[in-house]
DNA sequence: ATTATCTATAGATCTATAGATAATGC
DNA sequence: ATTATCTATAGATCTATAGATAATGC
């Protein structure tokens, strides 16, 4: 039975789409593609249809992650300025620590790029930068104040710094959920109560 | 040739060291036994002698990595009251950048971790608490002042924050540092700066 | 001192699984 | 797109060997 361009196109799409979730979930070398291909609703050989190698998957699959979640990340933003607080609280959440597949990017993968080809690495650090700009833009709304060491903090140090705290909290958070929930949940509340206050004034 | 139960002891030791070393450069998959023990000096074979599986092996990789490191760490905090600074700035430094296997364990395996057996995964955790609480411990010499947000953080938050900030900025800057490396700079000394700050007053 | 035993080692081998390819079918 | 197959590599197992250790004997 021979598919149409546009069912081909939509199949391609299926792959991704598992990738881009198997991925962030499970991490890029724990995946096989026979189980990627069946979580796709496809068989193992079907693969090579569509890419080259499973580092062709990987790069798309990364460009994808960051794609979908800093479009949506920007569109929330962008509606109210209210929305910062929010995503802040939404990204510092057991929902989000507890669904890694549907989940910030960074958080999922900064690990296992390192191992990845040139490729997937350049794709990792253009959704980052992307990333890091978007929260930038939300920062400089709010005026940067004096630090504790009585320095100004640019609002490009603010956001990195931001972005390393969550990224960092919820990494650390996701590693002893199963050993030492109690400790979990303080790593990610710890940060929550911070966030707040930096996502108003800025330290 | 059978050896003396100190050159066996040794022998192990070699072993344990240099999987500490290779699973925090490259990841407790990513090595394999071939290669470990050939790093080890020995050959793929007597891997079995000392440990049970691989999985034996990891976890106590695992807790010998953050035993040597927190009781360093600790030592040189004790010492004087200004080590804390150097501390964190020796953290938060490229030379520990471009060295994850004689690095921070936590940003090395704290991705991995997820995917090895509750073993190890109890391992990590009390690692972990065992390096919060160093760092709480010294932290509490600064008091903690008012968030920016009127609240007070405990000292208790302060040190998880602390550790989520360096480590994901340690994760952060090492995942761009082949692609965009003056990015990689760049996270890392944002935080940096910060840092100084944070190790005297607290914010 | 002699003998027997124990065991870490090297090297070959086994088994499972991964990515990748080829042949087949619609 | 499916199915079967190939190839490489991983963890794990097995066997023979060498030589230290323990038990025995003078």
């Amino acid at each position: 039975m021979r598919l149409t361009k546009k069912q081909i196109i939509e199949n391609r799409k299926r792959i991704v789409d598992a990738a881009a979730y198997l991925f962030r979930r499970d991490g890029f070398d724990a995946v096989g593609l026979a189980d990627l291909m069946k979580s796709a609703g496809f068989t193992h050989g079907g693969f090579y249809n569509h890419f080259s190698s499973k580092d062709a998957l990987v790069e798309e699959a990364c460009r994808a992650s960051f794609d979908s979640y800093t479009t949506r990340l920007a569109a929330s933003l962008d509606a109210s300025p209210e929305h910062f607080a929010k995503a802040l609280k939404a990204y510092l959440s057991l929902a989000h620590r507890d669904d890694p597949g549907n989940g910030c990017p960074t958080a999922s993968l900064v690990a296992d790029v390192q191992r990845q080809s040139a490729c997937v690495q350049a794709a990792f650090a253009a959704g980052l930068n992307t990333y890091a700009a978007i929260l930038g833009k939300h920062l400089s709304k709010s005026l940067p104040i004096a630090d504790a060491g009585s320095r100004k903090a640019t609002t490009r140090e603010r956001s990195l710094r931001l972005l390393s705290e969550i990224v960092g909290a919820m990494m650390l958070s996701r590693a002893v959920k199963k050993h030492d929930p109690a400790l979990s949940k303080e790593i990610i509340n710890a940060s929550r109560a911070h966030a707040a206050a930096e996502s108003l004034s800025g330290t």
